[in-house]
DNA sequence: ATTGAATCTGAAATTCAATTTCAAAAAGAG
DNA sequence: CTCTTTTTGAAATTGAATTTCAGATTCAAT
């Protein structure tokens, strides 16, 4: 299963940085990837919650940040003033169309502008992120 | 000149909502619009201050949503926390490269692109902003 | 197992831009 | 001029992001 190569990945990843694999980084990560919205930090530090209600939201705070720099999550940004995350690992990269009003969104995936957005990051010197 | 134009669009976005065409509210336009950078509330602030220190900040914060409001403005969103503005009024719809890092940034425009970015929305019932 | 050092955690504090409040000032109507 | 409405701006509030710090936990070496 997929899960288990991401988890390797966080694993890695925090082995390199000499950081430890506590317990409440496990339940965070395992919350974070049980979803496939686009988390806050608030949404997310419900959800790990649920199942352990001592986990803070600091930790969670900083946990994110950590999968960020793993590249297995992403930070979002819709319009507002919270900042998303969603997972990155294993998925393509893709825009977000987001209403300005309600701030619904939908994800697209369209080959032709992802090519071209590549191009268009290579002739300024960009890397696609 | 363009300015006269964008003088009566706004003049008349205020007429329509029945708002008054005050010192401050030209004041904020005309330095809003004397710049082609993407100015914060902050910096447009301290623009407006020097040339009439006696305007406070809440009202740029308000006029800048009255000219986003007229089509003059556009709120844009680099990863920060603060808020951005460009000039709207004339200028084509573009995309933005902004480096992960320091923040650094280019405007380009990229015909193809857009065109596919106008379809994509088209197909979601989605409109460009 | 014990100790000592380093890391991790989470409640609370802080930061900082965005936004609201409210009383005074300015503008408009009569 | 007087009354009413709008506008203004200093100050207060909000809310998410981030930092602080003391206590808890883990690790490594004995």
């Amino acid at each position: 299963m997929k899960k288990d190569k991401v988890m390797d990945l966080f694993v890695g990843y925090l082995r390199e940085k000499v950081l430890q694999i506590t317990k409440q980084r496990e339940e965070i990560f395992r919350c974070f990837l049980s979803t496939d919205t686009h988390l806050s930090v608030e949404e997310l530090y419900s959800l790990v919650r649920k199942k352990d209600p001592k986990v803070g939201q600091t930790t969670v705070f900083r946990t994110l940040k950590l999968l960020c720099e793993a590249d297995i999550a992403k930070e979002v940004d819709f319009g507002g003033r919270v900042k998303r995350y969603e997972v990155k690992y294993g998925h393509k990269h893709h825009d977000h169309l987001v209403c300005t009003k309600c701030g619904e969104f939908i994800e697209a995936v369209d080959e032709r502008i992802e090519e071209l957005q590549d191009k268009l990051c290579k002739k300024f010197g960009f890397i696609p992120f």
